[in-house]
DNA sequence: TGATCTCCTATACATATGTTCAACAACGAG
DNA sequence: CTCGTTGTTGAACATATGTATAGGAGATCA
């Protein structure tokens, strides 16, 4: 007798994978439509499950969204992780924080939703505090290799706040419209504030 | 005979002013609550009109959504011809900017929604487009000044695209959560920053 | 005073939304 | 193969949402 030809009626899996595959959807939408296409309904759609599931794993759709913020963060560390820890040059550093996948103009929308909802959702503000606290460590402790490297003294920790802003303000007009600023002349401004900032190389 | 005792029920204004107080709730809305909070009926709510006036005064949620945008853009500069044209300090500089009432964190919703809008709605992306380009040179002319008068060269227009950004960046991480940055310290950052940009005062 | 113009309200309507829940079915244990 | 666990579905539900529209009412002018 021949087993059951017909397939099976849904992928069952387990409960982790699922849970990443929804984060992955909800991303999407956020990325999409921003906030406002953050809907069960969207999300199931591009997820390809039924609207049940944010539910039952995540027990609400807020919830989820705190879940994508760490999931993100978490990402964009891993980025910088995986980066050469000590810079040779200016356009390395620069490089190392501009080239993150999640500077990409695509996740315009997903920043902006983000944003607005630390504010307003303390689980939220939580996670940004911890992670923000970390990424700026990592860009200090990379700005303080750069400059020992070339005999410059600095106070890393204000050079990493002054990078940090000054990198996501031109990101955020380069993306907004790029025909007022162009990624490469983001990038060159930026080179140019920071080499101020940093003073001359001595000697 | 006595006049109708009863009060009017409803107050009938100009359609200018009608308009004038819609936006005004619409801007409020958004200030609480960002993009999800601009509902027909919050905005009707906040404004005091029935659901209808709207869709008789704008055509459309989204013409108003329009229309808020050249509204809050247009009070940001007219805050900025209000101001002394020429800064005798950075920090006069700085505080010109900062200082604006929209640079506020009550507003930090308002400028997230609109950013959002603005790569989704090409009515927007061009109101935004000739406005920015008002504000740079507006920014380029206060820094000029300021340079001619301490007998530094530079390129304001250059200068003022870092200036603007590198405020944003700071003032949105600032609103963010100030435990990270506080206002003062943004701001401090941000005159130092200048400093190192502009160069050194000559002679 | 009364005619008229629109401004305004309130309801209606179709669709969208977040959550709940009962039933189904995939998969592993035995 | 049989059974139990539990991931999954799909429909139900109450509420929210944007827009259209019919009718009421304030203001203005003659």
């Amino acid at each position: 007798m021949a087993k059951k030809a017909s397939s099976p009626k849904f992928e069952r899996i387990a409960p982790d994978e699922r849970r990443a595959r929804l984060i992955e959807a909800s991303i999407a939408c956020l990325a999409k439509g921003g906030i406002q296409a953050f809907t069960v309904d969207n999300i199931c759609r591009e997820a390809g499950t039924s609207r049940g599931l944010i539910t039952h794993h995540f027990g609400s759709k807020n919830a989820l969204l705190a879940e994508i913020y760490a999931t993100i963060y978490g990402r964009v560390l891993e980025n910088l992780d995986r980066i050469d820890q000590t810079p040779e040059s200016l356009d390395d550093l620069i490089e190392m924080i501009f080239g993150d996948t999640f500077l990409s103009r695509d996740y315009l929308n997903v920043w902006l939703a983000l944003w607005g909802e630390i504010v307003v959702n303390p689980a939220l503000q939580i996670e940004h505090r911890k992670n923000y606290a970390l990424y700026r460590d990592r860009i200090a402790r990379a700005i303080s290799a750069y400059a020992r490297g070339k005999g410059i003294t600095v106070d890393s920790h204000d050079a990493a706040t002054i990078l940090i802003s000054l990198v996501d303000g031109l990101w955020l007009e380069q993306c907004i419209d790029q025909s007022v600023l162009s990624l490469v002349r983001a990038k060159d401004l930026c080179r140019r504030t920071l080499a101020a900032v940093l003073g001359p190389t001595p000697r």
